[in-house]
DNA sequence: GGCATCTATGGAACGTCGTTCCAATGCCTT
DNA sequence: AAGGCATTGGAACGACGTTCCATAGATGCC
């Protein structure tokens, strides 16, 4: 097995690195959800050891921080492309929204990380992007900051509370169905302590996500262009 | 039996109950946050042993689920009092919202506590009085999920950042030693990268989270009102 | 009253987790 | 060839959530 390769060091198995750790992490989060992260399943998968994980970083918090930085930073990427595209302020403001929503919806346990102190990164990048457009809606700039904070709020809380439904959901029942249970219960509260939740649960019921979420997207944008 | 006795109130300590329970995880909750809350901490304060807990909750995630609903059946009901007496809807919004506001701000751990699964119920209860506020605006019924689900998404999106900043913050440090670091920071950042959220960094230093808070409401009840 | 039963208790124990420690392994320079 | 140094991976530690169980105090039955 001599073969001593030189400078580059891809003869052997390649060596653990940070971003092998990253893409390792990411891949065990994807399948088996927060829960699922374990520096010992994580050293199963790299076949290795859990101490030696602690050489290339230095510990749980950060490597959640550089998953969820890892996957918005290839989503901002991604969104910004057809963003800058596309023509309006408005349009490009729903790019990025559903850019994030889908990278939520793609990877659920980001809603829970972005909504954590360490991880500043990934959502100074989206609120950068978002507060371009805001720029570019003609907004004054003494509002910028409150316009862009409620955008990327707005976007955070919805990613949360679907990544709380990813979770909540049975993996072996639909989306549809878990909609249906949902609405049944609600048409099923109390009917003077829960009038309005039962008034909407049919709203509920047929709702498409993404729909509803760019729809709350535009209430703000709609807001916010009421400023000028 | 009829003959029921209505027995110690406190001849010998008061024994276990739910309501107990979750008074004391409460307390070690706002105490010493998310990871304070330990069955071994709660069995010490509760001058128990651990296993007599499970007697009364099924486990962690119903203590915590337990601990939200109760802090934020408490928030609802105070900020409902002061909500019917407001004449408005918007001015109703805002004192929904500024309840909910101001529980996460003194539990912190709430924040990320409602963008996780089991938290239904205190959830609904927001959703409820937001939803009827939405009715009283005048907005057209098939808007009515919509408008209400922009409300409590944006207000839940604040409270995980809000809870996030809480944690990350240094407990010996001040909000605005806090906020001028981050600001700093923000005006530090690469000038191409990073143009608006160097461009709003004052804006970052100056503001009061209350007061943006409420703007982003106003931004959306705008945004929603524009709909009639 | 005596005995069985049920509720409620709390300490011990199990398995898993994040993390630390350290002896061993290679690679690089000299 | 040798020594230094970055890197590895397995063992060990303390804390956690949870389960188990032996028991105490109250209650039901005769």
């Amino acid at each position: 097995m001599a073969a001593s390769r030189a400078r580059r060091p891809e003869r052997r198995e390649e060596p653990l690195s940070r971003e092998r750790i990253v893409e390792a992490a990411i891949g065990l989060l994807d399948e088996s959800g927060e829960g699922g992260l374990t520096f010992r399943a994580l050293a199963r998968r790299l076949a290795t050891g859990p101490g030696a994980i602690y050489w290339h970083v230095t510990g749980k918090d950060e490597l959640l921080g550089a998953a969820t930085d890892a996957v918005v930073t290839g989503a901002m990427t991604a969104a910004t492309a057809t963003a800058t595209a596309g023509a309006t302020p408005r349009e490009a403001v729903r790019s990025l929204a559903v850019g994030v929503f889908d990278a939520i919806d793609a990877h659920p346990w980001i809603g829970t990380q972005l909504a954590r102190a360490p991880a500043q990164s990934p959502l100074l990048r989206i609120f950068e992007h978002l507060g371009r457009q805001v720029q570019a809606l003609g907004v004054p700039q003494a509002a910028h900051f409150t316009a862009a904070s409620a955008l990327l709020n707005y976007i955070l809380g919805v990613g949360g509370q679907n990544a709380a439904n990813a979770l909540e959901r049975r993996p072996d029942t639909t989306r549809a169905e878990f909609l249906d249970t949902v609405s049944t219960s609600w048409a099923n509260l109390d009917a003077d302590e829960y009038a309005f939740t039962r008034s909407v649960a049919d709203q509920l019921r047929d709702h498409d996500d993404r729909e509803e979420f760019l729809a709350g997207v535009d209430l703000i944008v709609a807001g916010i262009t009421a400023l000028r």
